[in-house]
DNA sequence: CTGTTAGCGCATTCAC
DNA sequence: GTGAATGCGCTAACAG
């Protein structure tokens, strides 16, 4: 119940507290005696220093700050779950905020930063221009981007290989069987993962043959609305059901697989269907997707958040995960 | 960039600062007309309190711990957007920890606890034994238990109405179509969840006739897994399939159809399955189950966190949701 | 009503 | 090596 303080140590351990300190900070210039003997006593009274007090003393938190969008949690479970891992092993913590919006988001960073809440920032798919991003780690605070690439002076950037993943998927497509015509459910508008997926999902197919037409390529916004919404409004425009359907994350797929169902069409009999994440809902639907490595990702962040380093710039392959609805390869 | 301390605005707005503290946190002993200008030149500077200092001072960190386990990661997701949310409008924090082993939520909350590091806990599905827990709620942090009732002293349990949910499930069986022999698989010994569904299921169905014999009452550990496991079991035995598998939870739910699946054996015309929890995932693979209110568990999570009222409980509802896996009401 | 003065618990110069 | 003295930024109790 007592609340043990640096002071009730020293005077037990007979000497000043400011020796306590640097004892229990295992400094250089410490009586290797009496700092053993200062740091068994500390044990025995179960002192544990006041994190607020090191706080404002040393200028520093240990805090993480985590930001991420409501709409998507459970994507995020996993990478959290690396992020609160590594940061335990570094003695820090985290500080998560799930935003209910982005302009939710941007108050909380805004605060972050100029309260001093936290040492560092990670934060993901809120939608911040790059004008508001640099306005924050100017306010000195190493921010740690998880959407999109960028050169800001302060900010790393981790992000995903969506070429290398696309290719995967689209090499997968034609190697089970032949694809002549395939469409595509794309993600939010100016959203970098959206854009450099549609990219490169034109550009694998195009490599094999295959061309992309404007009226193949339907809008969404990654949830799994758009996905049957897609497939809806396809049918209903009553054009011939497509080779493959290839949704540019898996929570699309989730829906176009959905829809497609509902309209007794067999996935992968009568069309093939691909996502893009390898979301944990993915397995037990059997979609064919590529994995990202949000364990890795996540540790990296941590690192990049803590690290003297504040500016770095990483890639991370994503890895296909064949499953059924593109169906087996016969090979 | 520089940051402002309530010293500064002290001297701008031509006061002692003690009186811009006062101004600030909105006290009824000031000058109406003081405070207006103080509270416009602080905001002028853009002046924002230093949450360590603060902390220091007044020994409360507006910061709520809440701690889960990795392995259920996602099944948190609502949960914390829920919590993050209501902590957001009240003016806190969460501090997350995700841990790996209840060895290491044991350390974190330990830590928490003599430290100081948070004004409260919010812990879930951690196999804490009560010992434990009083020792933490004794260092005077208020303490919400998710996962099971208690007394103890200082700490709220916020519980779900197990045996409600799983007399809804049992009536949606009988009334869908007639059921004789249901075989349930289990959660991990010892837990509160898994016991008392298990106790509700074995009452409501003995209340429509249907005995539950020792052989129909399979382990399990709340993991997909287990419900695979199950399955397997239960055919190698070369036991003939029961008309329903009643699996105390969504996970394991989800691992007795991918098994079904995989034999070939069809839900739900050959066999029904139900779950519980409704986890994102269940509703693509049209599993029957019962929603829990995560949403306004974790509100009231964080109420009874910060509340001056240091201790209450409450048992929440579930609502039954049907899908596909037991057929649909012929009625 | 407002200015002054102690702490809050610790890190970190300085002297000794 | 170690003790004493400052300061971190703010709250709160105290005089005026």
């Amino acid at each position: 119940m007592g609340k043990v303080t640096l002071f009730d140590v020293a005077e037990r351990a007979g000497v000043s507290y400011g020796t306590v300190s640097r004892a229990l900070n295992g400094r250089w210039d410490v009586n290797a005696e009496t700092a053993a003997r200062v740091r068994r006593v500390a044990d025995e009274m179960g002192y544990q220093p006041s994190h607020a007090a090191v706080a404002l003393a040393r200028q520093r938190t240990d805090l993480i700050g985590v930001v991420f969008p409501a709409v998507t949690a459970g994507f995020y479970a996993e990478l959290l779950s690396a992020i609160s891992d590594e940061a335990l092993r570094m003695g820090k913590h985290i500080l998560t905020v799930v935003a209910a919006s982005d302009d939710d988001a941007r108050e909380q960073l805004l605060s972050f930063a100029t309260g001093r809440r936290v040492d560092s920032l990670v934060v993901m798919n809120l939608g911040l221009d790059d004008v508001f991003i640099e306005s924050i780690a100017r306010r000195g605070l190493p921010l740690v981007q998880l959407d999109r690439p960028t050169t800001l002076k302060g900010v790393s950037s981790l992000v995903i290989d969506n070429a290398a993943g696309m290719e995967q998927l689209v090499d997968h497509l034609v190697a089970v069987r032949r694809h002549r015509h395939v469409v595509v459910v794309g993600g939010p508008h100016g959203t970098y993962d959206a854009e450099e997926r549609l990219d490169a999902c034109r550009n694998a197919l195009l490599e094999r043959g295959i061309a992309l037409s404007d009226e193949d390529v339907l809008p969404g916004d990654f949830t799994e609305r758009a996905g049957a919404a897609a497939v809806a409004s396809w049918l209903k425009a009553g054009r011939a059901m497509p080779d493959a359907w290839m949704a540019l994350n898996d929570a699309t797929a989730l829906g176009v697989l959905q829809a497609l169902k509902e309209q007794g069409i067999r996935v992968p009999e009568d069309t093939a269907v691909t996502g893009f994440d390898d979301i944990y809902t993915a397995r037990f639907v059997g979609l064919t997707t590529v994995e990202v490595p949000l364990g890795e990702i996540g540790a990296a962040a941590v690192r990049f958040a803590v690290g003297e380093r504040v500016q770095g710039h990483m890639r991370f392959a994503p890895r296909l995960v064949v499953r059924e609805t593109c169906g087996r390869s016969s090979a």
